[in-house]
DNA sequence: ACGTAATAAGTATTTACAATACCACTTATC
DNA sequence: GATAAGTGGTATTGTAAATACTTATTACGT
């Protein structure tokens, strides 16, 4: 049982965000935190704008920043978009799956309950509840003056 | 959210001997009907005979029987041993993960609560609630006498 | 009873594929 | 012109699966 890393990277950057709401984040800045490279992180963020979740603006100053405000973002919402598309097990996915007994399984319903269980327990908590506080955060290395 | 396809063919497998609980399947009866290689199937198999799920036998008219009976295997027990040593999150595997803020993340605690939730769930069935009764099977390949 | 053939699990190695991540480059905004 | 998001392509890694081979056990013919 396994979330995809675009969710994990995903919640730990909207957990960084929820810390200071009004504040643009660069991709750059939060990509360093996790070391991971600014492209890859981009393509997050970008799915996290579609789902509403962030707004991004161009140019110096700009950056993503908190669309809603962390008390109305719940983890269920979150990992339910980011997650989207990636089906529990194979027969969740197309109706071209190679299970021969779809219709007649009852464990496609148990799981179905399972994963909703999941979601509903996500649910409880929003991103308020997460924030990390920036006091909290590891130092950055200090940027060494030229 | 994603559960290995070994998970995967591992409760198709125990959902179809749970039809006839004492009989011995072979892992290429299995395969076949799965469309998978026996081999393949061979260690999904192994696993569950480590987790003590089903005894093996070899030799003719040997296979796989369940070992307790359909009614005392939660799915619950089953998705714990096939997904054992499978992180949620990255974070969750080994001690030495990327994850900088390991201690003060309050997201992790969410995460662990809501697996748990997923799992609590699947033990509100067994084995005996998801058994597909031979009759349902689709037909397979009558074999040609020679 | 014994030896042999057939059945079936177990093991090792390799291959294919998808998820992950990085790099080089482009576009927009201040 | 500097900053920062966005895009396309490519490498890498890990999972999933197949192939080829080995070992164990039963059944059956003599």
């Amino acid at each position: 049982m396994r979330l995809t890393s675009f969710t994990d990277f995903g919640l730990r950057a909207l957990m960084r965000m929820a810390s200071d709401p009004h504040r643009a984040f660069s991709t750059a800045e939060l990509a360093d935190e996790f070391a991971l490279s600014r492209n890859h992180l981009t393509k997050i963020m970008q799915r996290l704008a579609e789902g509403g979740f962030v707004t991004t603006r161009r140019g110096s100053g700009g950056g993503a920043t908190l669309a809603p405000s962390p008390e109305s973002i719940s983890l269920g919402d979150v990992v339910r978009l980011l997650e989207a598309g990636q089906p529990l097990v194979e027969c969740f996915a197309t109706r071209e799956n190679s299970c021969n007994i779809t219709g007649r399984c009852r464990l496609k319903a148990r799981l179905r309950s399972a994963e909703a269980a999941f979601l509903a327990d996500l649910d409880r908590s929003t991103l308020a509840d997460i924030a990390l506080p920036i006091s909290q955060m590891p130092q950055p290395a200090t940027p060494v003056p030229a």
